[in-house]
RNA sequence: GCCCGGGUGGUGAAAUUGGUAGACACAAGGGACUUAAAAUCCCUCGAAGGUAUACUUCGUGCCGGUUCGAGUCCGGCCCCGGGUACCA
C-alpha cells in the first residue's frame, strides 16, 4: 500500500461523488427528510475565506451523518451575488458586474468542491440570475398588492464629492468610505416594506422555534416591543393636541414639560413669535448633525422653548412645550411628556434648563438601598428615581387617585381613567421600523413597478417578469441621486400596463437583503418557471431543520427572511409560518494573533494553500478541532500538524496493521462503543472538537492492537467519514466495499458494552483526595467502603479520628468525613 | 449606559452539569531509529517542596457564601469580546 496522498484520493472521490450524484436530494422520497442549511456566501473577488468552511464543514458533517442514519438530506449551496464590491469594481474598471460575478462564482464553486462538501450542486442558485430574481420581484409585488410596500420620504447617506448615495456600511466615521469626503443626509422618496405589521408575529413565532437563547434575545430586543399608553395633551389656546407615547402613564402627575422632536410637524403652528427665530435656528442646526454627532454629543442635552404650553390631562396644569433632539421623530409619536423626577434623560434636561422636578413616586425602600440612593433626595427633586416605588401626590378631583399604588397597578388604573375621559388609550410601540427597500444603485433587482400619471403605481404584469437589468455604460448614480438606470431613457420610458398611456419605470433597485430573504425556498424547486417553488415540494421539505450562520446575521437577515416566509405563508404559498426550526451561529475564525483576518493586517490564510499542502480532510478536521463551534477561534498553523498526524495515523493503521475478522474483547468493545456514543451525540450537538478528540483516543488505542478486529476498523471508518470523507471512502473501498460509504449505516452503540469489568473508585477524606481502589463494576456499597477504609494512605488519615459520615457516589468516589 | 458571551497550564482547550481539574492536541525538553535530516515511535510536561513515577501544600479572574465536596450553585466586584444605543 502506498503512502497517504491527499491529492489523488481527494480528486478521485470528488469526481466519483459528482458523476454518481451521490448527494442529490430526492423530492418526495419515502425516507424522512432533513433540511440542513448554511448561509450562502457573497462571492467576493477575494475568494473563499477560511471562516466560510467553518459553518459549511460543521453542517456537512451533520448532513453526512443524517444520510447514514437513513434521512433524505437536502444540503444546498448558492450565491448571494448582488453586492457593492462588484458594483464598485464596475465603476472603477467599466467591467460589467455580471462578468465579475460569474468569474467569482466559478472560483467559489471550485474552492467549495475542493473541500468535499456534500452539497447538492444541481440545486445551486444565484440571486443575480434573472430566473432567480424574477421571483424576488414577484414576491415584492405580492407585498405591493397587499399594501405592505409603500413609498415614503426617507433620508439616505449622500457623499458630496462622489455625488452618490452610500449604504450605511460605506460610511465610516461620518465620511465616505472611498473618497473620505463629507457625507450628509438627504431625503428622497423610497420604497418601504411594512415589516412592522409583522412585529407581533415575528415576536410570537420565536416561542415555537429552537434558536440559541442569545439569538432569540437579539431578535426580541431588535423588535423592541413596549407597552404603555398614548396620551393627548391639549395645547393652551389652540384646538390642536400633542399625542405622546409613554410606558409610564402612572407618572402623568409628575409631567412638568413636554418635548417635541425637531422634525415634529406641530412646531410651526405652536411656536410663539418671539421664539420663532431661535426655534428655526435649532431645527436647522440639528438637521445638519450627522448620526454620529447626534450620538457622540449625546451627553449634553440641548433644546429650545417654543413659547407654547400644554395642558396636563390629569391635573389641568399648564406645562411648557420645548423642542429637543434627544426626542426622536422615528420612535413613538415624536413627542414626549417629560417626567424629570422619574426619567434620567428628562432629569438631565430639567436640571440644565431649570424646569420644575416634581417627585410623585416614593422609592421602594429596599431598592433604594440597593441603588444607594437616599429617598429624601428623590422627594426633594435632587435625584432621579426611574425604578419601582409607590405613588404620592397623584390624585385629582375626577376619580383618579393613585396614591399608595405600585407602578403596575397605577399604570393600569391611569390607562382606564384616560380611556374613560377620552384623553388617551392603551398603546404598544416597537423599536422595529419599516424596512427601507430602495437603493439608488445599479447592481440590484429592479423594483418591478411602473408609474403612470393617471393610474399611479402599477405592477409590472407577471408575464413580463423578470424586469431585467439593462446594460449601462456608467454605473455611478446620477447627479440627482437617482439610480444609474434613470439615465437609460429607452428602458425608463414604457407603457402603463393598465391604461396603455406613456409611463416610467421605477429606477430604484432592491437592497442586498432581498435575494437572501427567500433563497432557502428556491433550493427546494430551483428550476421552477411557473412559481417560486412548488407548494407540494415546499410542503415536503420545509421548514429548514437546522440553519447555521454567522452571528452578524442574527438580527437583520434572520428577521427579514422570517418576515418574508411568514408573509408568503399568510398568502397561502408556504405551509409553515416559521422557516427555521433550529438556528445556531458559529464563532469567527481570527488571524494568528487573535485579530480579525484582513489584507491590511497581512494575516489572511487562504484555504487553497491549506488544501494544497495538507488536503481537504485535514483542513476540515482542523477547523472542527480548533475549539468550541460557537466561539471565535484563532488560526494556528502549527496546530494543524496535530490533525494531520491524526489523519495519517488512520491511514497507516489501515495500511500497516493486519485487519482480521476476529471478535473484540470486553475492553475493546468498551472503547469502541464509548466512541460510538460520544461521536454520535457530539455531532448532534455540533460539539465537533470533542467528537474528534474521542476519535483520536480510539485511534491511539487501536494503534496498540497487534491485529485489528474488522468490526472495529469498519466502525472507526464510518465514524470518521463525516469529518474526513475522502480518506474514509478510499479506506472503505480498500476494505472491499463496492458502494459509497455515504449510505452505509451509521453505527449504533449498545448500552451493554458501555460497562467496564473493573472501575477505579476515588477515595476522599474530608473532601480531599487520599487514594483510589480498583473494584469490580458490580461490587456492592458495603464492600467498597470496607476496601476503601483499608487503603494504606487513607488509613493514615482515618487513624485516631471519629468517622462522622460516609458518602458513596456509585461508580465515582467515596468520601469519609472525620473529626 | 443596557443586553448577551467569555475568563481554566507556555498555547488551543476538556471536565458525564455538584464528584479524581487540565482529557485530546500544539509547543517545549529528553530518548530510540537514521551517516544525517524528515517522518515515525517512546518518556517528561500547572506551581512549589521533596532523591522520588512515594507523598504534601497551593492552584480554574478577585472577595465572600452554601455544601461532606464548588471550575460548576448563590451574592458582590474586576477584566476581555460581541450586539445595541437618548426607544420615552
Amino acid at each position: 500500500m502506498t503512502e497517504y496522498n491527499h491529492k489523488t484520493i481527494e480528486a478521485k472521490w470528488q469526481a466519483y461523488w459528482e458523476e454518481n450524484k451521490i448527494f442529490r436530494a430526492e423530492d418526495f422520497s419515502s425516507k424522512p427528510k432533513y433540511y440542513c442549511l448554511v448561509e450562502f456566501p457573497y462571492p467576493s473577488g477575494d475568494g473563499l475565506h477560511v471562516g466560510h468552511p467553518r459553518s459549511y464543514t460543521a453542517l456537512d458533517i451533520l448532513a453526512r451523518k443524517k444520510r447514514m442514519e437513513g434521512y433524505n438530506v437536502l444540503f444546498p449551496m448558492g450565491f448571494d451575488s448582488f453586492g457593492l464590491p462588484s458594483e464598485n469594481y464596475a465603476i472603477k474598471t467599466g467591467i460589467h458586474p455580471s462578468i465579475t460575478t460569474k468569474k467569482n462564482i466559478e472560483q467559489f464553486t471550485n474552492q467549495l468542491k475542493s473541500l468535499g462538501f456534500s452539497f447538492d450542486w444541481e440545486r445551486a442558485v444565484s440571486t443575480t440570475d434573472p430566473d432567480y430574481y424574477k421571483w424576488t420581484q414577484w414576491i415584492f409585488l405580492q407585498f405591493f398588492n397587499k399594501g405592505l410596500a409603500y413609498k415614503k420620504e426617507m433620508p439616505i447617506n449622500w457623499c458630496l464629492s462622489c455625488k452618490i448615495g452610500l449604504a450605511n456600511e460605506e460610511v465610516l466615521d461620518g465620511n465616505c468610505e472611498r473618497c473620505g469626503g463629507e457625507v450628509e443626509k438627504r431625503s428622497i422618496d423610497q420604497w418601504m416594506l411594512k415589516i412592522t405589521a409583522y412585529a407581533d408575529k415575528l415576536l410570537k413565532g420565536l416561542e415555537d422555534v429552537d434558536f440559541l437563547d442569545r439569538i432569540k434575545t437579539q431578535q426580541v430586543n431588535w423588535i423592541g416591543k413596549s407597552e404603555g399608553a398614548e396620551v393627548d395633551f391639549l395645547i393652551d389656546g389652540s384646538d390642536k393636541k400633542i399625542r405622546v407615547f409613554t410606558t409610564r402613564p402612572d407618572t402623568l402627575f409628575g409631567a412638568t414639560f413636554m418635548i417635541l422632536s425637531p422634525e415634529h410637524d406641530l412646531i410651526q403652528t405652536i411656536t410663539s413669535d418671539e421664539q420663532k427665530s431661535e426655534i428655526e435656528h435649532y431645527i436647522r442646526h440639528s438637521a445638519r448633525k450627522s448620526d454620529l454627532e447626534r450620538t457622540e454629543l449625546s451627553k449634553e442635552k440641548t433644546g429650545v422653548f417654543t413659547g407654547a404650553y400644554a395642558i396636563n390631562p390629569v391635573n389641568n396644569e399648564k406645562i411648557p412645550i420645548w423642542i429637543a433632539d434627544y426626542v426622536l421623530i422615528s420612535y413613538g409619536t415624536g413627542a414626549i411628556m417629560a417626567v424629570p423626577a422619574h426619567d434620567t434623560r428628562d432629569f438631565e434636561f430639567a436640571k440644565k434648563f431649570n424646569i420644575a422636578i416634581n417627585c410623585i413616586n416614593h422609592p421602594d425602600e429596599q431598592l433604594a438601598q440597593k441603588e444607594s440612593i437616599n429617598p429624601i433626595d428623590v422627594l426633594s427633586g435632587n435625584v432621579c428615581w426611574p425604578f419601582e416605588g409607590e405613588c404620592i401626590n397623584s390624585s385629582n378631583n375626577r376619580d383618579l387617585n393613585l396614591n399608595g399604588k405600585n407602578v403596575k397597578s397605577a399604570v393600569k388604573e391611569t390607562v382606564e381613567w384616560l380611556e374613560k375621559y377620552g384623553a388617551g388609550k392603551h398603546a404598544v410601540n416597537y423599536k422595529l421600523r419599516d424596512w427601507v427597500f430602495s437603493r439608488q444603485r445599479y447592481w440590484g433587482e429592479p423594483i418591478p413597478l411602473i408609474h403612470c400619471n393617471s393610474c399611479g403605481w402599477i405592477p409590472v404584469p407577471e408575464k413580463d417578469l423578470p424586469v431585467v437589468l439593462p446594460d449601462v455604460e456608467k454605473y455611478e448614480p446620477t447627479e440627482t441621486g437617482e439610480s444609474p438606470l434613470a439615465t437609460i431613457e429607452e428602458w425608463v420610458n414604457t407603457e402603463c400596463p393598465k391604461c396603455g398611456g406613456s409611463a416610467k419605470r421605477e429606477t430604484d433597485t432592491m437592497p442586498n437583503w432581498a435575494g437572501s430573504s427567500w433563497y432557502f425556498l428556491r433550493y427546494i424547486d430551483p428550476k421552477n418557471n411557473s412559481s417560486f417553488a412548488d407548494y407540494d415540494k415546499l410542503n415536503y421539505w420545509m421548514p429548514v431543520d437546522w440553519y447555521n450562520g454567522g452571528m452578524e446575521h442574527t438580527t437583520l437577515h434572520l428577521l427579514y427572511s422570517r418576515f418574508w416566509n411568514q408573509f408568503l405563508s399568510d398568502c397561502g404559498y408556504i405551509p409553515a409560518s416559521e422557516p427555521y426550526l433550529k438556528r445556531t451561529s458559529h464563532g469567527m475564525i481570527l488571524g494568528e494573533g487573535g485579530e480579525k483576518m484582513s489584507k491590511s493586517r497581512g494575516n489572511v490564510i487562504n484555504p487553497d494553500d491549506v488544501v494544497e499542502k495538507y488536503g481537504a480532510d485535514v483542513f476540515r478536521t482542523y477547523e472542527m478541532f480548533i475549539g468550541p463551534f460557537d466561539q471565535s477561534a484563532s488560526w494556528d498553523t502549527k496546530s494543524i500538524s496535530g490533525t494531520e498526524r491524526f489523519i495519517k495515523r488512520i491511514w497507516r493503521l489501515f495500511t500497516h496493521t493486519p485487519i482480521k475478522d476476529i471478535s473484540l474483547n470486553k475492553d475493546q468493545l468498551y472503547q469502541l462503543h464509548t466512541t460510538m456514543k460520544k461521536v454520535t451525540e457530539d455531532i448532534d450537538s455540533l460539539n465537533l472538537n470533542t467528537a474528534i478528540s474521542q476519535l483520536m483516543i480510539f485511534v491511539n488505542e487501536m494503534s496498540t492492537y497487534a491485529v485489528i478486529p474488522l468490526k472495529a476498523a469498519e466502525t472507526l471508518i464510518l465514524l470518521v467519514s463525516p469529518f474526513a470523507p475522502h480518506l474514509s471512502e478510499e479506506l472503505w473501498e480498500t476494505m472491499g466495499h463496492t458502494s459509497s460509504i455515504n449510505y452505509a449505516d451509521w453505527p449504533k452503540y449498545k448500552k451493554d458494552n458501555l460497562v467496564k469489568d473493573s472501575i477505579i473508585i476515588v477515595i476522599q477524606v474530608n473532601g480531599k483526595l487520599r487514594g483510589e481502589i480498583s473494584i469490580a463494576s458490580d461490587e456492592d456499597k458495603e464492600s467498597i467502603l470496607h476496601l476503601a477504609k483499608k487503603e494504606k494512605n487513607v488509613l493514615s488519615y482515618l487513624e485516631g479520628k471519629t468517622l462522622i459520615k460516609e458518602i458513596y457516589v456509585p461508580g465515582r468516589l467515596v468520601n469519609f468525613v472525620v473529626r
